[in-house]
This record gives structure tokens, sequence and C-alpha cells, in this order.
DNA sequence: AAGAGTGGTGCATTTTTTGCACCACCCTTG
DNA sequence: CAAGGGTGGTGCAAAAAATGCACCACTCTT
């Protein structure tokens, strides 16, 4: 698609913040990538960038029409897909914004199922935390976004929900192991492994914590996948995660996992959709469905 | 916008249905469209056009891409606009595809009073039958639609609507010119001058006819505004027409305009808006503000 | 005051696009 | 059946556009 270069060359000068050092990145000469600038802003009549000692900068008019580009950019590579997949290959790219919840053991066995149908099609998943991936979806950073408790759906188009109750992971051997449902007091009387405060499960636990007057003593705070759910966890620490997030072999590891009453700790929501009022490509539309699929036959 | 160019020949192909033909009226060699057509081929990766004796004709992939290549097109009109719109100026053409009913006076004094106030705009008013608006719309052919008693609204985002009662129209001479209120059985008594049938009003007429089994006598068929509001119309010769279309200075033409029973003939609905899922140019949306917020007034 | 960064420009070079002439093909028409 | 007018496709030379290089003017930092 040769024909929207000079697309691509305003979004790297807008996200470089200066022409020669987009140029760099773009393998051209800075003077070309000036002159095609130059040529752009005569053809459309007004200024895209404002000039600055140390560089440019995008003005109103240029945030326009870089909506505009992403849009365009992106409503092509959804074209693109679809004819493709008229000829029966599926290709394309599937550009994945989950939380972190989800990054665990679910979207890697979901991308590796349609993988293996669809050997044409690769993936791009990005970790982002509850705010960030709407703003991911906007830039069109990403066309899926998964998220669990998400701070805003402004732009967000829902393709699908679900609750998603908090669970506690410990040892076996562990006092509270053999209880069918824990209440957040006696958790937080052991000490606790949390996250970072942007993970929607922390976020859960400390607002109930509030609410109730406990107190979460955390003696590990750490966003490492392997001190969550431990192989050997000698002492009596605690771990949190939502249900999908917790592996089949969790048992073998000589672990368990119990459910936090919900009356502590509210069930939280998996949002699965994409930006509003966009058609993604075929192969990310196909890879949504099945996701929902799955979420729909195992939790729903 | 040179840049989208080659859209620009994509669409005149599929419009002449043969390159020879499209490179005349885009005054350009039918080798250079022929080769421009081939590149874009082979960097998609698939045809777009297949191939006859006689020319060359959309493929399903074609199709799809020209319905990109359409909303791309309009949709950098939009960003042109509104760019335009930042400085102060507002310039672009508003395009509007609108019944013939809309065509006596309304519209006409509409467009009188936005270019007064703003030359910069142009326009281009299509007359379109109630069926053909909203596929005006959808082939980006025009950015408004204002029909009366449309067909379907499938794809028509509706800004506004109101109702319209049919008028049957007269010399201050005749004897029904005194009443108040007509009934449709009293109208079919005398000569009528109707117009084709793919117009709102008769069709409204015929199907109140075909109800209330009344035969209308049609002495004269025309489409021609001239025959429906008559300066000397010598005799007793009734036509229809709805109250938006009604001159201000029909007295002064020794007419008058008398309202037709609604339990006759329904009161059919004017729809003004554009297609639906689009973002119209800055222009046209304060015209489409400036129409409905005029049929508010005069009709609300 | 020096230096390192910025965007802009004249000119020769390279790359791309175009026009011309022509080919092979198909269908209509005489 | 043959001729003729239409179609899309292509080799080659000319024209046009884009690029790279060297350099300027300028601003801010050091």
């Amino acid at each position: 698609m040769r024909h929207l270069l000079p697309y691509k060359y305003i979004e790297e000068i807008a996200k470089a913040g200066s022409i020669r050092k987009a140029a760099e990145s773009l393998a051209i000469t800075p003077s070309a990538l000036n002159r095609r600038l130059l040529t752009i802003e005569d053809e459309l009549g007004v200024q895209i960038f404002e000039r600055l000692a140390v560089g440019v900068r995008l003005n109103t008019a240029g945030e326009i029409l870089l909506e505009h580009i992403r849009n365009q950019m992106s409503d092509m590579a959804r074209v693109q897909s679809q004819i493709a997949d008229l000829s029966g290959q599926r290709r394309g790219n599937v550009s994945i914004a989950a939380s972190p919840e989800l990054l665990g053991s679910f979207l890697a066995s979901e991308v590796r199922k349609y993988q293996s149908e669809f050997p044409g099609v690769t993936f791009k998943v990005q970790q982002k935390f509850r705010g960030d991936v709407e703003r991911a979806l906007i830039e069109h950073d990403a066309d899926i976004g998964i998220v669990y408790e998400p701070v805003k759906l402004a732009d967000f188009q829902t393709i699908y929900n679900i609750v998603q109750p908090v669970y506690c992971i410990m040892d076996q051997s562990h006092p509270l192991a053999k209880k069918q449902k824990l209440r957040l007091y006696e958790c937080a009387e052991y000490p606790l492994i949390l996250t970072e405060r942007s993970w929607g499960v922390r976020n859960l636990l400390e607002q109930s914590a509030i609410r109730l007057g406990i107190n979460l003593r955390a003696v590990i705070q750490t966003d490492a996948r392997g001190f969550l759910i431990n192989y050997e966890r000698e002492n009596d620490q605690l771990s949190f995660d939502i249900q999908i997030n917790i592996p089949d072999n969790l048992e073998e590891r000589g672990m368990v996992a119990v459910p936090i009453n919900p009356l502590d700790v509210p069930e939280g929501f998996i949002f699965v959709g994409h930006l509003k009022g966009r058609t993604i490509p075929v192969a990310s539309a196909r890879f949504l469905e099945q996701v929902t699929t799955e979420m729909a036959g195992r939790f729903g």
C-alpha cells in the first residue's frame, strides 16, 4: 500500500517529535521527509505541525488529521483482511491489549488453539492495566481489548462480559485450605503477596479492605506471576487471583484456590470488545468469537 | 490530495466499466491507467476487476475495496472541512439528495440564506425519488438526505422528522375554494393534475383512493412545477402538494390551498438525515442544523 | 561564545510514472 | 466465415517526481 506512505510519515513525525529523528527511523533523508511534509501541508492548505526550536509538534489541524490517518490505516488493514479471507486464506495480525489477569494462562492457550487452525495469523499481545486498555484501542495500537475491572468504557464496544470472583491461593497445608469460602479478615491475618495497585484484583481488595476497616499487609509486592502462583510456597503466605487466571494444574503443584466471600470482596467483571464504531479485521473478529465462546463455555 | 489519486482511478474504472473509457475521462493514457491498476492489484495481492471481453468489472474483492474507498474519500472531505473550519473559514460542498416536494421553494430559500452567510460553501442539490435518496447516501453521492415518505430507512440516520399534510391547490374561484377541509371524493369529481407515481404525494393519494374506492382522473400527468402551481389556471383543475412546498405568494397568484381531511389522505412524513455511521463535513452539519431549525419553527 | 540541535533549500542524481506504438485477444457485424 | 472495432497488456524512450547531498539560517543549551 504505497499510496498511504505519506500517512505513515506523518504518524512517525508526530511520534518522534522531530523530522530528523523520524527520518532516521523511516530510513530516509531528513530532507526528503521534510519535503514530503511540506508538500502535504501545501496540498492541505494548512500547517499540520508547529515548528519549535527543538522539533515539531502537531497542532489542532494535525490532531484531526492524525485521527483520520489512524482510522484510515486500520480500516485499510481490515479491508485487506476481508479480501484475503475471500480466497479462503486467513491472514493478518490480531492485536490484543489485555489486563495481566488474562495473560497468565488463558490467552496463551487461546492463541495457541487459534494458531493451530490458522497458522497464517500472527498475534501481538500487550499487557495493559485497567485504564490503559481503552487508550490502546483509541490509538489503534490494538484491535481487541480484554479488561478486568475497567476504569471506563466510553469508547469501548463491549462484545461480551462475565463476572469473575476473586480467589485466594495458598499451599495445601495452609490452615485456611480446607474452607469452602473465605472472609477477607481471615486472609488478612496471614502474610500476603500482592500485585501493584494498578491491577484490577488489587484494586478490588484495597477498596474492600477500606470498606471493612481491614489492613492488608503485603510481605511481597510484585507483578511477577512466579510469586503469585508459586511452586514451592514454604510458608503460610497467601496470594489472590481471579478464576480465569488459575492454572488447571494447581493441585498437582500442591496448592489450592479458595473463593473469597463476595460479600467481602465483590466479583469483578471481565469486558471483551473493541473500539466503538470500528469494524475489526476478519482474523480479529474470529478470534474474539473464539474467546467469548470459550469464556461462555467455562464460566457462563 | 494527490495520494488518493489511485482511489479516484479505481472508482472511475468501476464507474466507466472499461479502462480506456475511464482513462479518457481522467485525461490520461489508457496505458498509464492500466499500469496503475496492475500495480494496485499487485500490492493488494489480488485482482480487483475481472477482465471481460468488453471491459472490466469489479469482483467481490473490488466491491469491498470500493466501499472502503468511498468511505475514505468522503471522510477525507470531512477532515478537510473540519480543518478549514478551525481557521474560521467555512468552506466545502454541501451535497443534498431531496425529494422533489422539497425542491419547490423550501430548499432553494434555505440554500440562499446559508450562502449569504457563508459564500465559500458550494451546494449540489439532486432531485431523488423516495427510494433513491437513501441509495444516493450509500453511494456517497450526497451527504444529506431529505425525503418525503421514504421507502425504507435502513441505512438512514434520522436527525429530524415532521408531519406534512397534503393540500389541494386550486383557483380562488373554484367551487371548493371556500371550504376549510376537503374530502378526497370531493376532489375526485374535478379534473386532476397529478405527478408521476414515484412522488410521495401521488403515492399517498393513490393508496387512499384504493382504500376508499375512489377513482382519480388525471387530465394532466406531469412533474413540472409550473403545472402544479399554475399562474393562470383557467379551468376547474385541481393539483396537490404538501404544506412545505406551497409558495408564500399563492394568494397573490389568485390561488388557494385547502387541506385534505387526514382521515382520507394520511399525513406524510419528511425525514431529514444522513448516512448511518458517518460524520458529515462541518458545512453540511451546519446546514442540516439550519434546515431542521427552520422546519421546527415553521411546522413544529 | 561555542556547539549541537532544529527545519528549510538549491542542485545533481536516481527512481517512478507516463505516453507512444504495438500485440494478442474477443465479440459483434456484415 | 471474415473483417473490423473494441478490449486489456507490454517494451521502450521521454518526462516527471522523489531523493540524497551539501549547506544555510536559526534557537537553545552549555
